[in-house]
RNA sequence: GGCGGCGUAGCUCAGUUGGUCAGAGCACGCGGUUCAUACCCGCGGAGUCGGGGGUUCGAAGCCCUCCGCCGCCA
């Protein structure tokens, strides 16, 4: 029995999971769904990153210990997971005993042969936050991205390196020699670049914070991320705890992830690997990016979207159960964009493929079949008989489709993989319509009938088998109205196979699976899809200027603390204005500088949009806006009645 | 600035090595049909294949150049 070992990245605690942590999720998923569909010995690991200083000050901020916090998030994280319905057979923390001894193992080892030796890292330091930056975050003037106008200073600590350098040559050779190793071919182009240019040995211990993984011989450092973030994937598979299984699984087939993170386990992963003489994983697969409207997914930004909140509302929308919003949507993120490009999402988008491709095609075949069954049959299905017209041609669609999606799985390629199934279906419909069995029944012939409803449903069988990595719900209702006795569970590529409907069969017509969502209005993005271009109200109109609440409501005010301001270099009526925002900091660029010194806005607490499409002012991003009455040349700000909070909403 | 990815019908995208390659689905229009969640089937319009040069008997695909978007690096 082949393997597969499949992992997601380990997620970063600092912030509750959102869409694009549930896109790789979902794909994984789907892929692990797939190969065990195809009887392959499975092993689907995602799990928490939960070390660094900046959980410790996220916990700090709340209150609470760094210990609690990561309870929470992972919990979170879990119950997203659940929620989406996620078959990840283990869930890894790397606050877990079984974790931190591998890291420490590792560690200790590389440490034993000379990987890594203690030696120093330098670069930019912000005192305040106690952190490294690189150029590429720093400021105007080298200052600091959190502590605006803070300088930043050129700093050493002692740290323990790895000898990257030294893989170099070795990396690249292994790149270019497996073709598959980085995918698609973008990221793959960027790593190789890197590579060439030249590696440097990287810090894999810090000294200014405690939250992590001690470094065993030298208790004053904690180990880095690198080491103690990527041997999670060697953890679950069992490394220096159970051999057998190691030896099983790893090395992992995928290595799924967003493109941003690519490199490090493209680059650092395999070194890593590599000198610890182990053997490192066959395919690190980037996928793109999630956009809503162009736009980057951006908590900052206040583009944010919650896969759950997500999902209810289209369950609420459209009548279907939420379990089935879910398959929608991890139907959606997978069929519309090509896995590893940058991709849109848009609700009016997921709202048509729910109605166009999961009701009209997929649902409506049930539909239109299952009740001559139950009318002409006695609800049993009847046995074929000899093949003629479109019967072979029908047949033959379903075996090809059916055999070419597994390829495709095995690429990563799932809207290829689903374009496949949808042959099925679009063929399906098809012959359903053109053999016309209602007429051969009202006809008297009964044989014919009785010979198209079985083809029919036995291509809508072979379809519900192979989307069920897609629509573990949706499937098992369809399977369920198909009254097939085995579990759509037990179900195996294999049975995929035309003819493998049992004839009498007594099967359960039920609800539509998938309701139509109909277009009363114009969906706009309600609760979960908080964004600055969900609009879609008319201009005009018998109402003239008035607006809905509904509308109003999509205006995310809050209140907001100036923490700094500064002049706009080059603008004489600019300022750029640090606020804080509940937990979160912002930039925002403000015309008010003729009427307002910096000085006097620091503390104030303002009105500010909150989910304003961010803009860049004068080469500064600003992310918001803030409230201001005007009259003439004079602007006052607008604030708040009494003490209230930052983050706090204004309605 | 260097490197890389992308730019094909209103939308999402296919287009191996240049020769029915100008396509699919959705949306749209017309017609038919009616088993079904007013759905299905058929037909149809539309694109100077980002612009401009070039190579070739022939280019969306190769070369040069320019424009735009994005990413990585500096």
């Amino acid at each position: 029995m082949a393997k597969y070992y499949i992992t997601t990245p380990i997620y970063y605690v600092n912030d509750v999971p959102h869409i694009g942590h549930a896109y790789t999720t979902i794909a994984a998923d789907v892929a692990a769904r797939f190969k065990r569909l195809a009887g392959d010995d499975v092993l689907f690991l995602t799990g928490t990153d939960e070390h660094g200083i900046n959980i410790a000050r996220v916990a700090e901020r709340h209150g609470v210990s760094p210990q609690a916090w990561t309870d929470r998030i992972a919990a979170e994280f879990q119950r997203l997971w659940k929620f989406l319905n996620i078959s990840n057979d283990d869930f890894i923390r790397t606050t877990e005993g079984r974790h931190q001894r591998v890291a420490q193992a590792v560690f200790q080892r590389l440490y034993e042969q000379g990987d890594v030796y203690l030696g120093s890292y330098e670069g930019w330091y912000c005192p305040s936050c106690e952190s490294f930056y690189p150029d590429s975050e720093l400021g105007p003037g080298r200052t600091c991205p959190v502590h605006t106008g803070r300088t930043v200073e050129w700093t050493a600590e002692e740290s323990y390196l790895f000898r990257l350098s030294k893989y170099q040559r070795w990396l690249l050779d292994h790149i270019e020699t497996h073709p598959s190793s980085v995918a698609p071919e973008g990221p793959r182009n960027e790593v190789l670049a890197l590579v060439r240019s030249g590696l440097r040995d990287i810090a894999v211990s810090r000294t200014t914070f405690s939250w992590g993984v001690p470094v065993p011989f030298d208790r004053r450092h904690v180990i880095y991320v690198w080491i103690d973030a990527l041997t999670n994937y060697i953890t679950a598979a069992g490394y220096l705890d159970d051999p057998e299984k190691f030896a099983r699984y790893w090395p992992a087939d995928v290595h799924l992830m967003g493109k941003e993170i690519v490199r490090f386990h493209a680059v650092i992963w395999p070194a890593i690997l590599h000198a610890a003489g182990i053997a490192v994983p066959r395919q690190t697969f980037a996928h793109g990016w999630l956009t809503f409207g162009g736009q980057r997914f951006s908590k900052s930004l206040g583009i944010v979207i919650d896969p759950a909140g997500l999902s209810r509302e289209i369950a609420a929308e459209s009548g279907a159960e939420v379990a089935v919003a879910v398959d929608a949507l991890r139907y959606f993120l997978l069929r519309e964009i090509p896995f590893g490009s940058d991709g849109d999402f848009s609700k009016p988008a997921l709202i048509q493929r729910f109605n166009a491709d999961l009701a009209n095609d997929y649902g409506n075949l049930l539909n239109r079949s299952l009740p001559l069954v139950e009318r002409h049959f006695q609800g049993r299905i009847p046995a074929p008989g000899p093949e003629e017209g479109g019967d072979a041609a029908l047949r033959e669609t379903a075996a090809s489709a059916a055999e070419g999606v597994a390829p495709l799985i095995d690429r990563l390629d799932f809207r290829g993989a689903l374009e496949e199934v949808w042959r099925i279906l679009n063929a399906g419909n098809k012959y359903f319509d053109a053999e016309a069995p209602w007429r051969a029944a009202q006809a008297g012939r009964m044989d014919r009938a009785g010979t198209v409803l079985y083809n029919t449903l036995e291509a809508a069988r072979i379809a519900t088998i192979l989307l069920s990595p897609w629509l573990p719900t949706a499937t098992a209702r369809a399977w369920e109205q198909l009254g097939i006795a085995a579990p759509l569970g037990s179900q195996r590529l294999a049975d995929a196979r035309w003819g493998g409907l049992a004839a009498g069969t007594r099967v359960r017509p039920g609800r539509p699976i998938f309701p139509r969502i109909e277009a009363r209005r114009p969906a706009a993005g309600g609760a979960a899809t908080r964004t600055s271009d969900a609009g879609v109200s008319e201009a005009g109109g018998p109402g003239m200027n008035q607006i809905t609440i509904d509308e109003f409501k999509k205006i995310d005010l809050r209140v907001a603390e100036v923490l700094e301001a500064k002049p706009v270099a080059g603008a004489d009526k600019l300022l750029e204005l640090r606020v804080r925002i509940g937990g979160e900091t912002r930039t925002l660029v403000a015309g008010i500088a003729q009427q307002y010194a910096p000085a006097q806005l620091v503390g104030r607490k303002i009105i500010v949009v909150a989910n304003l499409q961010p803009r860049r002012v004068r080469g500064v991003e600003s992310q918001g806006m803030l409230l201001a009455a005007s009259h003439d040349d004079r602007i006052a700000l607008l604030g708040v009645d009494g003490d209230v909070p930052s983050g706090a909403p204004v309605s």
